[in-house]
DNA sequence: GGGAGAATAGTACGATCGTTCGTTTTGGCA
DNA sequence: TGCCAAAACGAACGATCGTACTATTCTCCC
């Protein structure tokens, strides 16, 4: 609760951002010493393998995604506003704001996804409560009558993941400044489909 | 064309295969070596650098991206039916089948999306390419009439895009069976909201 | 304020990284 | 067949990787 557990936090912090930027097999534990002011002893005595830091930032990662993402949206009412606060904070997410790299877990992602492994494992966990999570969100849509009845909320969570990588790859990779605007409107277009009225 | 030429594609095909599991980052020259049955300075002997060498696997991919989906586009009728190809060429193109890792772009993306050089360069103007391709297949659908008039091809073509990266993360990283058929139930929306005909 | 235990530093290990260099083998042409 | 350039090898470079080990410094409680 004291000393240990503070530097564990703050090396944790930074190894959080730099493996945003360089991945989590990029993540040495050279620079994230010297980053933190730390020997690599320091930084490595508070985890027994890389492999348990590597699991250590994800969870991190996962902690401050239901801070900023996750919390937010449960504060907003059930049904349409809550999918559509979930859908905005996701989107800020995966700005270089808040982490300078982009979004972790779809970095981790494709480092990762034919990796078997402790780290692979605990992606797989988180991917899959949030995956989880917009699910159930739609269906609580589906009974609140803001969405159509028939509509397969794993589906639409699907769908709705879509938007956001796409987003994350045209507006960071390829740079596109209108690539926000788009996924809005891609956005708008799975509400108008899943709330059952008739497009235009 | 003689040899030499002969065994840098030997290595470039070994070297998208592992890229493709590991990353361009996570591809080392030792590893290659050893898998072509060739020793380190072999191997190196035909880049001037790694970053050489990374770049020259994004050529390689691009060269059999276009192989495999896009020429076999094209031969497909203009209009919808050549969408409908690309779309299914492209779904398979992140099969384990073809290369082991999936879409070695989409792994690209995510290491070097914020890491300027030539080989961000080079992933970006190949990307750039892709979805210029699609906007313009679109626009041939508009052109045909299969796809209303007032369609923008190039929000079209970010939401193509959401769909597919979403079909990889899910079947390859969340392993989800039914994320073939869930992408194709998405694809459909897609195609029927282009066409302008009403939703049922 | 001194002693116990946590926390960090320091050093070293074997392995592998990308890269360079000189040597040897190979292939194609006269 | 002999030669020359191309191609691959083999060894080594300095640097850094993850991981051990011991030693030193700090923190907190009695």
């Amino acid at each position: 609760m004291t000393k240990g557990q503070d530097t564990r936090a703050t090396i944790l912090e930074h190894a959080l951002a730099l493996s945003s930027r360089f991945g989590l097999e990029g993540l040495t534990i050279g620079t994230l010493a010297s980053e933190v002011g730390m020997t690599k002893s320091g930084v490595y005595a508070h985890f027994d393998s890389k492999e348990a830091l590597q699991v250590a930032v994800l969870d991190t990662a996962r902690d401050r995604f239901v801070e900023l993402v996750v919390a937010p949206g449960l504060r907003a009412p059930r049904g349409e506003p809550r999918v559509r606060e979930l859908f905005e904070r996701w989107v800020a997410w995966g700005e270089r704001t808040v982490l300078p790299g982009g979004c972790p877990f779809v970095a981790a992602a494709s480092e990762f996804d034919d990796r078997p492994g402790s780290v692979r494992d605990t992606l797989v966990a988180h991917q899959r409560d949030w995956v989880g999570m917009l699910a159930s969100t739609a269906a609580d849509a589906v009974a609140e009558g803001h969405f159509r009845a028939d509509l397969d909320p794993r589906t639409w969570a699907q769908e709705l993941f879509g938007v956001v990588l796409a987003y994350y790859h045209f507006a960071h990779l390829l740079c596109m400044p209108d690539a926000g605007a788009r996924a809005r409107q891609a956005f708008e277009r799975l509400m108008t489909d899943a709330s059952g009225v008739l497009a235009t």
